[in-house]
DNA sequence: TTGACATGAAACTGAATGGTTTCCTATATA
DNA sequence: TATATAGGAAACCATTCAGTTTCATGTCAA
């Protein structure tokens, strides 16, 4: 199944941190890796991760490849955790299923 | 920080089992190891990355460890996955920020 | 069409991870 | 007090993971 391919790209720091900089918009790999202090190679490695999981998606664009996020995939991610926050927050979670369940 | 101990402690399929076993009342290792395949001491490293984690917390109970679910420790995941949240459900996100305003 | 630029791919390395086996310690109880 | 039960600890192993270097491929632009 797909659920722990997406709880592992997001294990790693670096791969959040991408995430957190696509959220502004499509990046190229080379915008991308400059970023960071690891190779190019490195960084290709973690998109590919993300990828693998769900969470960006690539396009070519000419002799580039511009990632962009996909968030949706969060989503088994928030799913999980709202299983667990009724035992910390039972407010939030009963509001959310209201808004869930009013959201088609 | 303390962050990526959660994420990492979340990452694994084992991990998030246990959790959700403990979810229904707090266990032993001899209970927990009972429902795995694997050995014992391989229970127990995981039950230890949970708690470094801080995801369940262990009281001694005479010759038995009591491990017990903490989840408040997932509000850090509950709050990096709002952040991207807005980019699939603007109305979930906003929701939540006018129940958690409301919280105190 | 040549050169510069953007990326892919493969082989390798060290450290972390998930697991094992073996042995030790502490507590409860017959 | 002897024994069974519950768990801790250490040494070891295989695999995965995050990173590197090196080289190949494809596309743009002069």
């Amino acid at each position: 199944m797909t659920e722990q391919l997406v709880f592992r790209a997001i294990a790693d720091p670096t791969r959040r941190s991408i995430m957190t900089m696509l959220s502004s918009g499509e990046r190229s790999l080379n915008e991308i890796s400059a970023q960071y202090e690891m190779t190019r190679p490195a960084v290709t490695k973690h998109l590919k991760i993300l990828q693998e999981g769900g969470l960006i998606r690539v396009r070519a664009k000419g002799r580039e490849r511009l990632h962009a996020l996909q968030p949706e995939a969060l989503k088994t991610v928030s799913d999980w955790v709202s299983f667990f926050s009724q035992f910390w927050d039972e407010k939030l979670a009963d509001l959310k299923q209201v808004v869930e369940a009013d959201d088609d």
